[in-house]
DNA sequence: TAGTGTAGAGAACGCCCGTTCTCCATTTCC
DNA sequence: GGAAATGGAGAACGGGCGTTCTCTACACTA
């Protein structure tokens, strides 16, 4: 049963482009070519979709991330790095979590928590790198919010995408500094 | 015609709290007790309600924090301070702009200017603030990801709310001297 | 008082959406 | 070959939404 995949591979670039609600299940089955019979028999509701979506989003994301920063030393300067290439990405449209957050956070408590499991894994990811510091969990949290508010200015004003990886980076790099010598 | 501040009030708390596409113009009408036909008079689209509700917000959202701010010595510190009582605030739920572009960016050009605006106008104060620093705008991006990025953790994750706005603090801080000494 | 205009309440309209159901063609098994 | 099951296409259903229209009640003027 491949139709699951092709499911969600359609689902999730439309969710992720357009946003959830704006987003029919008859546009799923257009874009996917499966029935809308065996839509429902994968993803018993919408709801099921939207987590599927995003549960994949996490995996792929996150693998992405680490894969890149473990081949670049694993250095916190290596996460901007990524970032700067990820807002250059043509279908770049802001952290897709956020969005479905801010989309569903008061509606669907299922969405809310795989958003926060999401925040949760890219903080952790941030700790390992942050190990080294007098307090890796302070640090990681700093981190964390210079990721998440570039993406914000990546999204917003795509001129600033680069400038604002390129600037979070540099405060990441002067906060690391600071934060090994105690 | 005090009726569109009426309409605007009731409006504003409905958006922010439930998402702009989770509100109808029928649920506007009957938190603000005006007819529905007074509304179109006042507002002639619900895009319309929308951008005078995200410039209300903009609005007052700024004179909040540059009146907190200003009070507190015009210190960058000031800022975090004001973002961990916002943070706190009962109906918080994040940035609205920022949900609202999640939402809405996609199909509104409109909202995505207004949204623009508002963090452009951030972004202008931030450099007021940081106007003594060897890099004004470099410094003014990387507070305004601080900003965002911790306003994300304390939408997604409300428990770390307070930690989010004083790490952010912290890494200001941190910035702040390292940029005024070259 | 008769007539005119205004405003509100809510019905109506057209459309879209999530979900289910119907119908028919095709396949599978005895 | 006939019967039963499977699967796809799309209609149907119930509900909601943005927007407009109708009807009624009241206020004001001549």
């Amino acid at each position: 049963m491949e139709h699951a995949e092709r499911l969600l591979s359609a689902a999730s670039e439309l969710f992720y482009r357009r946003g959830v609600r704006a987003v029919g299940m008859d546009d799923v089955r257009a874009a996917s070519g499966v029935s809308l019979k065996r839509l429902y028999q994968c993803f018993p509701s919408k709801e099921a979709l939207v987590v599927a979506y995003l549960e994949r989003r996490d995996e792929r994301w996150m693998s992405s991330l680490t894969g890149y920063v473990a081949e670049h030393g694993g250095s916190v300067e290596a996460v901007f790095a990524w970032l700067e290439r990820w807002f250059a990405e043509d279908d770049f449209r802001g952290c897709g979590f956020v969005n479905a957050y801010g989309e569903l956070g008061a509606t669907s408590e299922p969405v809310r928590e795989v958003v926060r499991r999401h925040k949760q894994r890219l903080r952790d990811h941030l700790r390992t790198l942050a190990a080294g510091a007098d307090d890796p969990d302070l640090l990681a949290e700093q981190l964390l919010a210079l990721v998440d508010g570039a993406t914000v200015t990546a999204m917003v004003a795509p001129e600033r995408a680069t400038a604002a990886a390129r600037a979070a980076g540099a405060a990441a790099r002067a906060l690391v500094t600071a934060a090994c010598r105690g």
